[in-house]
DNA sequence: ATGGACCCTAGAGTGCACTCCAGGTCAAAT
DNA sequence: ATTTGACCTGGAGTGCACTCTAGGGTCCAT
């Protein structure tokens, strides 16, 4: 038998079970792959490693999924790992925290430039659209 | 003595010299290396060879940047090289602009889920920006 | 007690997009 | 004549972020 260790078999999202989720479940529920969780953790950008069952799997609770959202986050953005590491281990760092939002600006205006630039390329990307579209139906 | 071979010596960025533009000088006004641009001729990307000069240089006309602007355009959206490849490989084909013109609008669908992807998380990090800034500095 | 689904670790492998290197040519400057 | 700088080619190397593999464990249903 196939057993269902996935997310979770109604819509009730919010109801968490009190063992955690396991890896496979918290792959899906963040949308990372299993192997890409583990290796995050092994990178050390996990900095408080999930709890694990008694046979030694891991066990994601609401507050490792939501620290994986996080990474998500600066990942999405295109923030490299290295850089994502510093910052996490900055959180080990007491009175760090304007160093931690001195990255989290440094970054953002980085995303805001990358953003612009895509949408730059976009207004050229519609252009050529837009070329093909009379070329190719005209009228 | 240095000889300069670069974009131009004055702003007017407008008249073009005959000649043509030396790899360098088209790595300049391109923002690409003169290594990735050797290398996306290499790959394929580059359908109209750029001509050469006597002794065998590589020299860039006005159409040959105009199509390296059609790649970036591409390439800086997120399309990978090998779909570039293909794109660029229908321009031989007669009667293939229907079908570049899919493959446009594809890539802009992609292009605008990223975005909004990106955009989204932009949020979170300006929520995280301001949750320091309480922190940091209360008042 | 066996099969199978799921998990574990350590370490190797992959794909991508460059980027660099060695060894050579050429033209202009000294 | 030689040095210098920019360029050439074919091919090797790099960095990144995963992704996969081998070999093994645990748990549960048949």
């Amino acid at each position: 038998m196939l057993v269902d260790m996935s997310v979770a078999t109604t819509e009730r999202t919010d109801d968490f079970p009190a063992e955690g989720l396991s890896i496979s479940a918290a792959a899906q529920s963040t949308g990372l792959s299993i192997d890409t969780l583990r290796y995050y953790e092994r990178e050390g950008l996990i900095l408080r490693a999930p709890g694990r069952s008694a046979s030694g799997q891991r066990r994601y609770d609401e507050r490792d999924l939501a620290w994986i959202g996080t990474l998500l986050m600066l990942r999405k953005t295109g923030m490299p790992i290295r850089d994502i590491r510093a910052f996490v281990g900055l959180y080990l760092v007491d009175g760090s925290e304007p160093e931690r939002m001195a990255i989290l600006t440094a970054h953002r205006e980085r995303v805001l430039a990358d953003l612009r630039e895509v949408q730059d390329h976009l207004v050229a990307i519609d252009r050529k659209i837009s070329y093909y579209e009379k070329v190719v139906s005209p009228q």
